[in-house]
RNA sequence: GUGGGUGUAGCUCAGGUGGCUAGAGCAUCAGAUUGUGGCUCUGAGGGUCGUGGGUUCAAGUCCCAUCAUCCACCCCA
């Protein structure tokens, strides 16, 4: 049996792998206009890091992660997700004796282990920034703006900004036993899960989807109701702060996010054309965090981005061109000398920083054109033995479709005036 | 983890009720006179019909299993 990709991977190549790089360097170009530095984390961690910093209760932790042990017995998983491992450099380098904010942006592959599905992989990338030290709902703002800045960028219109505040674990516990109170008098025909949600996170109770369980309590107790007045405060001065810089947004009061790290804002992008799985982003505020994994209390907040989707989107909205690299010459050489002169020539043009390209499987004059022409080459440059009697080579601009004779000194000239006049 | 669809050349797909050496388009390669592309024409290579069982005189075509893939649930990015 041939091997193939493990389920949930997939190849990136060719025009594809152009617009990834595309993305990445948006990206970059961004990220040094708003300020944020790059992390490059490890691709696997301690398990005990996701444990203890996406929940222990989690989906992800619960049944996603790719965990095994080491030769040395240690519990390795690959990681599923971002902001614990980069809370955890943050810690471990100390970067809070720095002078704060400390902004954050990494990009790179998570794993899941899922049922794969339309833009849903066992192997995925995400993009994401982490805005560190700062309490203020500015920095919450900024982070969401830089979002749909990004979004902009790659060309995707059309996002939708989906908003909540879960509060913190002040006020949260009053809400949580209101949400309880809400649905305990029905308890016995709710889903199976929502049954375990009901002990284990009464706040995914919102979360479910099944017609059955919203119809049993059709108009849950709101969040904004419990909020405490700090996390009012937060919420209040945040809507102020979007509205000020042109965010529109719609208040989701069901919106929880299955990670338990997350305190006041909690925030998803929505984007049309992606089938079910129709989340581009998403985030929220998580001031407990760095604190769960050994810091000192640090208030935080962040983003993250799926940018198989993200591409996705961009790409059907026309928003990132697809276009291959093309050499400006390719060099056709005939006979011994000719190929040899041929690869010689192309390495001086190289020298000189432009693209060429030269045949080394022994095709034909007529096949070398053929695929000079696939290869989209503006310039061929035709080498035989009379050529190189006289130090000239037969150059054929392509599109014109007439030739000349140039010298040999001279071809990375000629090529380079007609390519960048 | 649950449910449904699909699995025939590199790609996109044809192959009524089972019957001789499995097809097309595109792609690849080679020709259409001597050292020249794009168009056209001709030809060639390439398939254990996902895999393993079963039914049958006979299976790509029916049955079972398995794997893969797609979509949905779930959850998320």
């Amino acid at each position: 049996m041939e091997i193939t990709a493990p389920r949930g991977t997939r190849d990136i190549m060719f025009e594809e792998a152009r617009l990834w790089q595309r993305a990445e360097e948006a990206l970059r170009q961004l990220a040094d206009l708003y300020g944020y530095s790059e992390i490059r984390t490890p691709i696997f961690e301690h398990t005990e890091l996701f444990v203890r910093g996406v929940g222990e209760a989690t989906d992800i932790v619960e049944k996603e992660m790719y965990t095994f042990s080491d030769r040395g017995g240690r519990s390795i998983t690959l990681r599923p997700e971002n902001t614990a491992p980069v809370m955890r450099a943050f810690v471990e380098h100390n970067m809070g004796a720095k002078a704060q904010p400390t902004k954050l942006f990494y990009f790179g592959p998570m794993f899941r282990y899922e049922r794969p599905q339309a833009g849903r992989f066992r192997q995925f990338h995400q993009m994401g920034i982490e805005y560190t030290g700062s309490a203020s709902p500015m920095a919450d703002a900024e982070v969401i703006r830089f979002s749909l800045d990004y979004f902009k960028m790659l060309g995707i219109k059309q996002v939708k900004v989906h908003l909540n505040s879960i509060g913190c674990p002040d006020c949260r516990p009053r809400y949580k036993e209101a949400l309880k109170d809400a649905y305990r008098p029905n308890l016995e025909s709710l889903c199976e899960s929502c049954k375990k949600r009901f002990e284990v996170n009464p706040l995914r109770l919102l979360d479910c989807k099944s017609p059955e369980c919203r119809a049993i309590v059709p108009d849950p107790p709101e969040v904004e109701d419990f909020l405490c007045g700090d996390c009012l405060e937060h919420f209040t001065k945040l809507k102020g702060c979007l509205k000020a810089l042109g965010v529109e947004y719609v208040k989701d009061p069901r919106l929880v996010r299955g990670l338990d790290y997350y305190t006041k804002t909690t925030f998803e992008f929505t984007s049309e054309g992606l089938g079910s799985q129709d989340a581009i982003g998403g985030g929220g505020r998580y001031d407990g965090l760095v604190q769960e994994v050994g810091g000192a209390p640090t208030p935080s907040v962040g983003v993250a981005c799926g940018m198989e989707r993200l591409i996705t989107v961009a790409r059907a909205q026309g928003g990132l061109e697809v276009d291959s690299a093309k050499p400006v010459a390719y060099l056709a050489g005939l006979g011994e000398a000719g190929t040899a002169k041929a690869m010689e020539l192309a390495f001086k043009l190289r020298e000189d920083g432009l693209a060429a390209e030269f045949d080394t499987i022994g095709r034909s004059l007529k096949a070398q054109m053929k695929y000079a022409d696939k290869l989209g080459a503006r310039f061929v440059a035709i080498i035989g033995d009379e050529e190189i009697a006289k130090g000239v080579a037969v150059v054929k601009d392509m599109a014109e479709g007439n030739q000349l004779e140039v010298r040999f000194d001279d071809l990375a000239q000629h090529v380079q005036r007609a390519v960048r006049p």
